[in-house]
DNA sequence: GCACTGACCGTTTTT
DNA sequence: CGGTCAGTGC
């Protein structure tokens, strides 16, 4: 990237008062631009602890936070305040969250602790016919929560069974989220737009913390987050925002468009500042994704220009099968690191769902080359951590029944099923929280008395530790009471292969790791400071955070996790329809489509030099092979609307008898790109 | 309390 | 095909 600013750079940076909107495009140096704007607001006298910098992954806040910090030296005595939207919203409820009858102490329930929730909303109203799964029931309530939605206006809004079925299950859902003294994922941003439509003195007082605001990625704010901008600005209106309407990918997650576009109904005297030079692709690169994008209707005109020359065509190559394309793409990688063409870290692999790397983690691993695989299982997802967390929520929280009924039988100490059966009656029948119950054990009829004996000790030993907790520094206390609950053998009986032990306790020490980590950043650490960052840390792994990063490796991502990033060498694979774009997004009606484009749009500009897209001929779904028809997508990165419509209009109707007989790759009508390369390679069956 | 078995079912993306 | 879950038999 080039040394200086460029003028709408450097208007962007200099324009220090008022709300603004910076429609970036993608790699125009939108990064670049919010730091020299915060170094600049600092260096003409404003505290940087009056500026807030708001972004929507921890990545994006670290190196925010790390470039502005580079930008001014260590010399300052105060870091302006940069966080995800999540955090910023823990902070506000932490301090005011009592006034919506949540316990200051709340609880952050994971995807995970919701399953539970959920499936204990859906007991017995579940009638068969309209079935309504847990993770349905998730998905539609965090649809719900993103729109501010509340469970009474969910039910007038709903007209289907399944809708009024989902909306009872919401209000019992939230319900007994508010007796664990627990908040979802959603309700983080929820309650906290809530406090300050309820709470004039709570917004009065959260607004004045800040003088400015800075908000990334724009685009890809939902209901509450707008709102929460809007609360926090609408005084000293020194509101930066950064985004581009053309990688809005997260409409799913409830993500509006309208948002940006609109963003000069909100602030009318807002100035507009366009970055329309990309400085990280090709000029052959962009000139495809100009193409694509040039498809959508709903949209910022805007047209990057290259400051690169323009470089090696794209690539688009066909396969037989997704074995035949994982075998050819990563032989062609492999090509690059032995010719010295490339670093295994500036290759990547990006895909549109998660069971499309499977065949390329295998051939990688054959081939012996090193990668990382971003997302996938989280470290926190795993059982064992899962578990010890749940022991610390419930130190933290005992009304936390989520993770008490996770942990009140792990290791197996005399509490069966039965006996939590009639603890669980008695606790539903009176009303009570279960962690009460458990110390009226004795009461319970039918009850054996070695359960009742079980469940005194049980309630000890917690005590035991919540007492600990006020006097010993956090790990340890983490450290005795796995030692104390014996879950080493624990994992010793539950998996017989050596190797598979030692993998097993190896997490249980990353965690008790990670909380020494923790109590080394921490200014004053906590378990529930701890148990906070684990939640919001989202998919990261605890201690190798940093070395992740620099490790030398090929990296494998979804779409959506690569955004924001940019390699060398990219391999946009499973260029079919059905898969991008997703075949969800083809059979729903409106503008699913666009959405979808912009995702291959993202994947297109994350290539610097080189880019090659591939796609199979055939590929295997449920054990069963069936052929594919190329992406529209890839006709329409080559100006070939024409063809596009004529994918589209097949893929309309994938069930159809013709579309299903004919092979596929040889149709009449579907001319090949000059650029495709034919496998030579036999398909398998 | 636990290991094993067979039926079922199906996949977008994630802070 | 592979993962999950309820049911069965010790």
């Amino acid at each position: 990237m080039a040394n200086e600013l460029n003028p709408a750079q450097r208007d962007a940076v200099n324009t220090l008062a008022g709300p603004m909107l910076v429609l970036a495009g993608a790699g125009t140096g939108k990064t670049r631009v919010v730091t020299f704007r915060i170094a600049n607001l600092i260096k003409n006298g404003t505290s940087p602890a009056r500026i807030l910098g708001v972004t929507f992954t921890n990545k994006a806040a670290a190196e925010m936070q790390q470039r502005a910090s580079e930008l001014l030296g260590k010399r300052l005595p105060e870091k302006p305040e940069i966080s995800t939207f999540h955090s910023l919203c823990v902070r506000i409820l932490r301090r005011q969250i009592t006034r919506l009858g949540y316990p200051a102490q709340f609880t952050i329930y994971d995807r995970g602790d919701q399953e539970g929730l959920a499936r204990a909303a859906l007991r017995d109203i579940n009638v068969p016919g309209a079935v309504l799964r847990p993770g349905d029931l998730i998905n539609q309530i965090s649809r719900w929560k993103t729109a501010s939605i509340r469970p009474p206006q969910a039910a007038q809004l709903a007209e289907s069974d399944k809708d009024h079925l989902a909306a009872m299950a919401y209000r019992r859902y939230q319900q007994a989220l508010k007796n664990a003294g627990a908040v979802d994922f959603d309700d983080l941003l929820l309650c906290t737009e809530e406090l300050f439509v309820g709470f004039k003195e709570v917004r009065r007082d959260e607004a004045a913390r800040f003088d400015h605001l800075l908000v990334d990625e724009y685009q890809d704010t939902n209901g509450p987050q707008y709102q929460i901008i809007k609360a926090l600005a609408s005084e000293h209106r020194n509101l930066c925002v950064v985004g581009d309407d053309d990688q809005s990918i997260y409409g799913w997650r409830g993500a509006e468009v309208a948002h940006i576009l609109g963003f000069r109904r909100d602030w009318p005297e807002a100035k507009i500042i366009r970055l329309e030079e990309n400085y990280r692709s090709s000029g052959a690169i962009l000139a495809l994704a100009n193409r694509l994008i040039a498809f959508n209707s709903h949209r910022h005109e805007k047209v990057l220009r290259a400051s690169r020359p323009v470089g090696p065509e794209p690539r688009m190559l066909q396969f037989a099968d997704e074995t035949v394309e994982s075998v050819r793409v990563v032989a062609d990688i492999a090509s690059l690191i032995t010719g010295g063409v490339a670093q295994p870290r500036d290759i990547a692999i990006l895909f549109r769902t998660n069971e499309q790397p499977r065949a390329f983690e295998m051939e990688l691993r054959r081939a012996k080359l090193p990668y990382t695989l971003i997302g996938g299982m989280s470290f926190y997802d795993r059982k064992e951590v899962r578990d010890i967390l749940a022991y610390l929520k419930v130190l933290v929280s005992p009304s936390d029944e989520i993770s008490l009924l996770r942990i009140i039988d792990k290791p197996a100490r005399g509490i069966g099923q039965k006996a939590i059966k009639l603890l669980l009656e008695r606790a539903v029948s009176r009303g009570r929280p279960l962690w009460e119950v458990l110390g009226e054990a004795d009461q319970i009829e039918g009850l054996a008395p070695t359960a009742v004996t079980a469940i005194a000790r049980f309630r000890a030993l917690v005590e035991d530790f919540r007492g600990r907790l006020a006097r010993d520094p956090v790990v340890n206390v983490a450290r005795d009471l796995i030692e104390r609950t014996n879950y080493r053998a624990e994992i010793e009986r539950l998996y017989k292969e050596p190797n598979d032990q030692t993998a097993r306790w190896n997490t249980v020490e990353e965690v008790v790791n990670a909380i020494g980590a923790y109590q080394k950043r921490a200014d004053k650490p906590t378990l529930g400071g701890f148990l906070d960052d684990v939640a919001l840390a989202g998919r990261d792994e605890p201690s190798d955070k940093e070395t992740k990063l620099k490790r030398n490796n090929i990296v494998l991502m979804t779409l959506h996790s690569a955004k924001g990033l940019e390699f060398p060498h990219v391999y946009l694979v499973g260029m079919e329809e059905g898969l991008l774009p997703h075949h969800r997004a083809v059979a729903s009606a409106g503008n699913a489509i666009d959405e979808e484009r912009r995702l291959c749009y993202v994947g297109v500009t994350r290539a610097q030099d080189r880019l090659t897209l591939t796609l199979a001929l055939s590929r295997l779904k449920w054990g069963k092979s069936r052929p594919t028809i190329p992406s529209r997508f890839l006709f329409e990165l080559l100006g070939k609307a024409e063809n596009a419509r004529a994918t589209a209009a097949r893929s309309a109707a994938p069930t159809g008898p013709a579309a299903s007989r004919k092979p596929a790759g040889r149709r009449a009508g579907a001319p090949k790109p000059k650029t495709v390369v034919k496998d030579r390679s036999r398909r398998t069956k």
